[in-house]
DNA sequence: AATGCGTGGTC
DNA sequence: TGACCAAGCAT
């Protein structure tokens, strides 16, 4: 007998008669299921592909981000082939990067490996480089009719209602209950809708606030629809506080072109272009530092700087307040970079062409700059 | 086990 | 406004 990575009790066993609700959400789902673009679609890759970019991003973000990463790279073959900046380019704005990056790794593997056919099974999935468990149970039971359990934010608040886990829903033990109970579920008829049908329960009806509960489906199998307590449900330790964090960006201008640098491959918005700057301290006064971070960053000198702005952005764990300033150059000098593992210099318009996170745009719209995605956000913004 | 990693929406 | 959170993964 083969040895099981994760351990699972016997799944033919319904101690929590949970399997109940498979019909009446089976059901539901094939009467009320949104249409997405993705559910028009029998390919694995680009199953694959959406599977990757809705980890912690909404389904609205999503799709034009979908619709343009498939005709940017239609394949597999497509996408292993790319190169990783047209890849990030695309991404630019969706967040989390290292998807992108391991997407593009996954897919080389999966040319080199697999002879450029996704594998079938979650077990092999989750060899790739990106799927964790979620994703493998996904792609597996979603493009493949596999009978492979899947477990997200959405199934923990489903899960944690209907069976009235009252308990930290992210400690090791609720983890692996929560996994059992998936994999007895699954085991039937359409695996890759019945897990649809559960996401889709938690992202429509069994909503972290105000859940629908009289219109559900599911609501006589209920432990919280009975007790009433839904919308405490589930328990979550309380997120750590973000920290505050300072920086200094200067736009340094020579024969029409400004200065831009590319961050490391690892850490906070790693592999993406900005403006040359750094962080300072709580109690620095930002103008003083520029020459400073500006010759430490790129190693050119600066005659004087002029403060335009700031602009605030926030990350899943940190606050940044980043302070712009434009910059004169001294004449002369060449670039020695350090901590960044690129240097260009481009026109200003183009700038913002190059991959970048949200503190480059801002800071480019606070000097003047723009492009069509800026410009776009910017109309939203005031109307 | 806990933390780092983006962004945008909601209340 | 701040806090929370959304189809998680890697380390």
């Amino acid at each position: 007998m083969p040895a099981r990575k994760k351990k699972t009790r016997d799944p033919s066993e319904d101690p929590s008669g949970i399997r109940r609700i498979r019909a009446p959400l089976l059901s539901w789902y094939d009467q009320h299921k949104r249409d997405l673009p993705w559910r028009h679609t029998r390919d694995p890759y680009a199953i694959w592909i959406s599977e990757a970019m809705l980890q912690q991003t909404r389904v609205e973000t999503v799709i034009p981000y979908w619709n343009r990463f498939l005709e940017a790279f239609p394949s597999v073959q497509a996408l292993a082939a790319a190169d990783i900046d047209d890849v990030y380019a695309v991404w630019t704005g969706l967040g989390y990067y290292s998807r992108a990056r391991n997407l593009k790794h996954a897919a080389e593997t999966v040319v080199a490996e697999h002879g450029g056919a996704l594998p079938d099974t979650a077990e092999e999935l989750e060899t790739l480089k990106g799927i964790g468990r979620y994703t493998a149970g996904a792609v597996a039971s979603i493009a493949f009719e596999r009978e492979a359990p899947l477990v997200d934010g959405n199934v923990i608040r489903v899960f944690a209602r209907l069976l009235g886990i009252r308990e930290d829903s992210a400690a090791k033990a609720v983890v692996d209950r929560l996994w059992d109970e998936a994999t007895t579920l699954v085991v039937g008829e359409r695996p890759g809708d019945l897990n649809q049908a559960l996401m889709e329960l938690g992202a429509t009806l069994c909503t972290p606030r105000n859940p629908s509960c009289l219109i559900c489906p599911v609501r006589e199998a209920c432990d919280a629809a009975a007790v009433g307590d839904a919308e405490s449900l589930p328990v979550k330790k309380k997120r750590t506080k973000q920290t505050k964090m300072r920086a200094v960006a200067a736009w340094l201008e020579r024969d029409g072109k400004i200065l831009v640098v590319r961050r490391p491959e690892e850490g906070l918005m790693a592999g993406l272009w900005e403006l040359p700057g750094g962080e300072i301290e709580a109690k620095d006064e930002a103008k003083e530092c520029v020459a400073g971070i500006v010759h430490a960053a790129v190693g050119l000198e600066i005659l004087d700087a002029e403060g335009i702005g700031a602009v605030e952005h926030l990350f899943t764990h940190r606050k940044l307040t980043l302070e712009v300033f434009r910059a004169r150059l001294a004449p002369g000098g060449r670039v020695r970079r350090s901590g960044y593992v690129a240097h260009r210099w481009v026109a200003p318009d183009a700038a913002l062409d190059l991959a970048h996170a949200g503190p480059m745009r801002k800071a480019m719209a606070l000097l003047g700059a723009t492009d069509e995605r800026s410009a776009r956000a910017a109309r939203k913004r005031t109307p």
